[in-house]
DNA sequence: CAAATAGTGTCTTTGAGACACTATCGT
DNA sequence: ACGATAGTGTCTCAAAGACACTATTTG
């Protein structure tokens, strides 16, 4: 069989095949909770119910595009750091059609919402994640609550032995905002000397500090960039 | 716009959506090397070169049991260990048209190859991992040589922190036999001793010895079972 | 017994964990 | 000085690493 026979022979099936679409769990701290942008359907099946925001992925895009898009369409937001969760393939998770779901996992720093037309109505649409996921009762739209746990388990492990911690704060933090967001991520607190040991080869000092109102305040630091070859020597 | 009219709208679009395959890592142990199954493609694209057994996803079938039936269809197998690798969305990964392949990966010990008639067969279609992947000058088809790059990586770190390796020995087996697969999984040696009180807790000794030439035999241990609620209690 | 591999005892090193202490801001 | 948070020194403890030793088989 050449190509074109290829072609002509899978078109004809063409009718037959699943959909592909991404959906996208973006993550912040709001309030010293992990929080998840959701978005109410206004359209069956699952209408009025929250899900994830998502798309269908065109022929012409790859999926990190497709992420890229639904992230610059739907809230206005670039240069965000995601990565691939996992590929969902029941054949019932949609009750329309067979769509397969590559999800994605996003983060990003809270004071970047404000920074697109979207981001006060992206605020609104925040959902505290454990409390989401605790609560037997409550139901969202297709596998989404599946999905949201399982970014939430991934982020929870990779924060162990990856700088993604960082994704959530600002260029600039102290160390106590730091150890904030690790806490917030692990769900458990941390002993302060021996977090402040672990990071002390990830972060640089600069010379600013933070003003607090009403007590000591905090050096800032930033991430310090990863040693390259060249450096090394 | 309601179901009806929707499925008609996006149905129309048919013609513009990706496909989906999945496309399988089979790992086994081959004469001390870690061993993946490639096939020789006898079409175009790529005619004659080496790829990844794969085929596409129906639309009635999960991706799960693409997967199995994948496995059961080309290698005559069923009841294997697989997981789900990543998913490879760029737009040109194949030169004829637009698929998004899902990729896993199945361990399976040597032993279990010749249990099917297609065995043999299998045995040959063995290529050790690591120096296909370390020549540069040796190319396979599609994003392949990628996939099995990033499921080598996989499992040399999940071999550290969960049981996969017994899915490469059969049911029974020495302390040394296991240790062996654990070199070659994270591609160094290991202390005897060290290794031996790490997997204490995770096996099960046996009453039975296996019978060598020449030397001491070594007692046969298999996996411990995962100690449920009602045996912690 | 020698060759070969199976299996153990124990010292060292490393890093996580725990906790008590000192430092510096605003009021 | 006080309340509040930032930042440090050091002891403990458990696990990983390293290495030397003993044990059991066949020929």
């Amino acid at each position: 069989m050449n190509q074109a026979e290829f072609l002509k022979a899978y078109n004809k099936e063409q009718y037959d095949r699943p959909s592909v679409a991404v959906d996208l769990v973006l993550f912040t701290v709001k309030e010293g909770a992990l929080s998840v942008v959701l978005t109410k359907r206004d359209q069956h099946p699952f209408m009025g119910m929250l899900s994830l925001p998502g798309t269908f992925v065109g022929v012409s895009e790859s999926l990190d595009e497709a992420v890229a898009r639904c992230l610059n369409q739907k809230m206005g937001l670039s240069d965000i750091y995601f990565e691939q969760l996992y590929t969902w393939g029941e054949v019932d998770r949609d009750p329309r059609m067979r769509i397969i779901s590559v999800s994605y996992y996003a983060l990003i720093p809270e004071g970047r919402l404000t920074e697109t037309d979207k981001g006060s109505e992206i605020r609104e649409q925040l959902y505290p994640v454990d409390a989401l996921t605790a609560d037997d009762t409550f139901s969202l739209a297709f596998d989404h609550k599946k999905i949201i746990a399982y970014g939430r388990e991934r982020i929870r492990n990779k924060v162990e032995y990856s700088d993604i911690a960082f994704e959530l704060l600002p260029e600039y933090f102290t160390l106590p905002q730091l150890q904030s967001i690790h806490e917030i991520l692990l769900g458990k607190p941390l002993y302060k000397a021996n977090f402040r040991k672990k990071m002390a080869d990830r972060v640089t000092p600069t010379d600013r500090m933070a003003n607090p109102d009403g007590h000591r305040p905090g050096r800032i630091y930033n991430k310090k960039e990863e040693a390259t070859d060249h450096e090394k020597q």
